[in-house]
DNA sequence: ATTTACTGAGTGACGATTCATTCAGTTCCG
DNA sequence: CGGAACTGAATGAATCGTCACTCAGTAAAT
């Protein structure tokens, strides 16, 4: 008891505006979408979007706070009981392409809305998008004490090098007429990125 | 003769308003900018802007056009004397990071402002982008073939890797707030990737 | 005098946000 | 029970500031 909403219905609205939110940005970007559309999308009256979002700026933090709090505790499980660095690299990776190919409207804000203000790209970097570099850091630089990688390259750099691998197919993807599979191209990735940081 | 404006005077001031409008989108972000912005910027009236391009839109249209069809001439001009195809793939990293570090505005707008929307994207994706990752997959392929690189890849998945890492090189200098030379970076992302698709 | 280049105040549309009002539900009294 | 009083979630029309763009006019040039 004593929680925020109505124990049912109150989340299920905020939820249902969060998603309505990612559809309409998606289809119209951020900055063309009005606050009318997201409420006309989700079913409710305008004003009600202003019960649970303090403004349009903060549903598309919530949208991306949310998700990248899930994808990160998603990719923290994954690797836990890895055998070795390369895999945890490999799982990571699918992880990424997956999620993102399951979703082309949360995709589509991610990789395109998001990116579209240095304001943004400043304060998201400094939440949730910097943890996630940082877990591919880590990884790396485990790997490297592990000797599974070379010794000689900076693990931050390596790390922008596959994250900026793995960003591109996910942004050609949603750009690209032709329908395909994006999870897939994770084990491409990997393959020439492991080849790159692999030992001999 | 016979070009559009007057020889010299005309030909100054359109070239003013886009270097006055790259140094107010990269500040501001270009949904922010006001067109007064950018007059008073480039040192002009409101209405000028007007005798030069059309809309706003324009104008970003017209900065990414430009300075893509430099990119790629330079880019051409580069590497038609280069002994191998590792080697152009070098020098094509290499300029791609240069140009980007040697003017941090023109890097936000080209990062930041022309990502922001899908609509955005999709247009300038069929024209210039597509040309360069298309250079990028040409040489790549004529590499192939000469035996330098592994045959088992697929040249415009690679090309994207390869696009992607830079392209992320590029954002994170944007994004950081400490303040390190771009250009070095291409060399690191070049000892990886060519690792990672050279044969053996 | 006519053409060309430029000016900048004004306008019209738009859209985020607000807030007076409604109404479904809950409590509590007799 | 019946209904009076209350609650607060939800509504959506109205507000109000903000620009992109226009155009009537000025200045310069030939």
């Amino acid at each position: 008891m004593a929680r925020k909403g109505t124990r049912n219905g109150a989340t299920n609205k905020r939820e249902a505006i969060l998603r309505a939110a990612t559809r309409v940005f998606a289809r119209n970007g951020y900055f063309s979408s009005k606050v009318a559309d997201i409420a006309r999308a989700a079913d409710v009256a305008d004003g009600t979007v202003y019960l649970y979002f303090k403004s349009k700026e903060e549903i598309l933090h919530s949208i991306f706070d949310q998700n990248m709090a899930e994808a990160i505790a998603a990719c923290r499980k994954l690797i836990e009981n890895s055998p070795d660095s390369r895999e945890k690299l490999r799982r990571i990776a699918t992880l990424h392409l997956e999620r993102l190919g399951a979703d082309r409207d949360l995709a589509v804000v991610f990789q395109v809305e998001l990116r579209g203000s240095t304001k943004f790209m400043q304060e998201f970097s400094a939440a949730g998008f910097a943890e996630y570099l940082d877990l591919l850091c880590k990884t790396f630089e485990e790997g490297q004490r592990a000797g599974e990688f070379r010794k000689d390259l900076n693990a931050k750099v390596v790390s922008k090098i596959l994250f900026g691998a793995l960003d591109e197919m996910a942004t050609n993807w949603i750009i690209s007429k032709r329908s395909y599979k994006l999870e897939p191209m994770a084990e491409i990735v990997m393959d020439v990125f492991l080849g790159g940081v692999s030992k001999k």
